[in-house]
DNA sequence: AAGTTTTTGTGACGATTATCACAGGTAAAA
DNA sequence: TTTTACCTGTGATAATCGTCACAAAAACTT
């Protein structure tokens, strides 16, 4: 696609690194944009991830399947970045699985042609370098909460840091996300 | 420092990354070797980090202050890297400590040091890039610990995939990096 | 609007875990 | 060796949480 200013997708990575017109013009190039219905499945449990995307619109959900049960890692909401790392860095088969949880717009990044940009262009390693920092930072918080808060005191700690997640996650689909049961996260809400 | 390739920071820098000799003499350059004690503070909360710091002997443990508890984070021994990316990277203050856990040797590189070579040689930044990488893949792992499973099955996760860790560290310190009460994991521990 | 599916609330119960208190053990220091 | 400090084990008890079962509510379908 070309470089659309008027996108999310423009406005996050210009506000995370400084970058020239040309190079996010090649990040541009080798974007492919890509619609999701609700419950589309992006990446799939036992395949290899191929690439990097970038929710501009809805969100996406990413769960591991334990016996038949899926536990909820993560929820990427727009304005944000999303992969399996472990898979695409090293061709290994995917243990989670990645589907959209709402009608979802996102950008996905092909990995080889995004490691021959940053071969290419210094700003653009840098970018990628910065986004994996802020994904490591808010990686290591969320880590902490289940280390230092109780299950009660966990769910607060959402409802204070992270409102919007509260009003777009369903409590089933939140449950597995705090490691706590449904039915005790529906009953600490109450209060 | 010289670059003095019996290290286990060589070692580790070269099998993550290609890197030429002339880019790895600056990174030497900038290292700043240092001894600690056991129980020498490296960080302490409310200081802004300023480094990052790598482990050549020994191991570093990384812990917060809960209501005067003090609850480990992360444990960081030979051949890894550690810092606080968030007090680092804002320059915040750093709401965690990070003190020897034995008789430990490190290299320090100072951030403003590390982010001029990362503008003067695009090598080093890709071992920048690199090293987030596999820092962010190892906290996905370790979050979702918490996630998957109960106390009794993170203990004997440990046991399997990070054995090292359960002879270096004490049951007491071990607990909270686990989530769990001391009473409880050397109760779990026993069987 | 009626029916179907999904989500949420709630009671009952059992299992797990945290907490408190203290004893014994181990390791470091004097 | 003796002292001191720290670490580990264990019992008793209470609090928390998970599980099962089912009803109610809400959200989608047709």
């Amino acid at each position: 696609m070309t470089n659309n200013s008027k996108t999310l997708l423009y406005k996050t990575i210009t506000d995370l690194t400084e970058i020239s017109a040309s190079s996010l013009d090649k990040l541009f190039e080798i974007a492919n944009k890509r619609q999701l219905t609700k419950g589309e499945t992006i990446l799939k449990e036992g395949q290899i991830c191929k690439n990097i995307m970038f929710v501009e619109k809805g969100y996406v959900r990413t769960f591991i399947d334990k016996d038949g049960t899926e536990i909820n890692t993560d929820f990427t909401f727009e304005g944000n970045f999303t992969t399996n790392l472990k898979s695409l860095r090293s061709a290994s088969s995917a243990d989670n699985s990645i589907q959209a949880g709402e009608i979802t717009t996102l950008y996905e990044f092909d990995k080889d042609k995004l490691l021959e940009l940053y071969n290419v262009s210094a700003e653009i390693e840098s970018f990628g370098r910065k986004l994996l920092e802020q994904l490591l930072i808010a990686q290591e918080e969320h880590t902490n909460l289940f280390k230092i808060y109780s299950p009660t005191e966990r769910y607060q700690y959402l409802q204070t840091s992270k409102p919007e997640i509260l009003q777009r996650i369903s409590l089933s689909q939140l449950s597995s996300y705090l490691g706590i049961a449904r039915e005790t996260l529906s009953r600490i809400r109450k209060k």
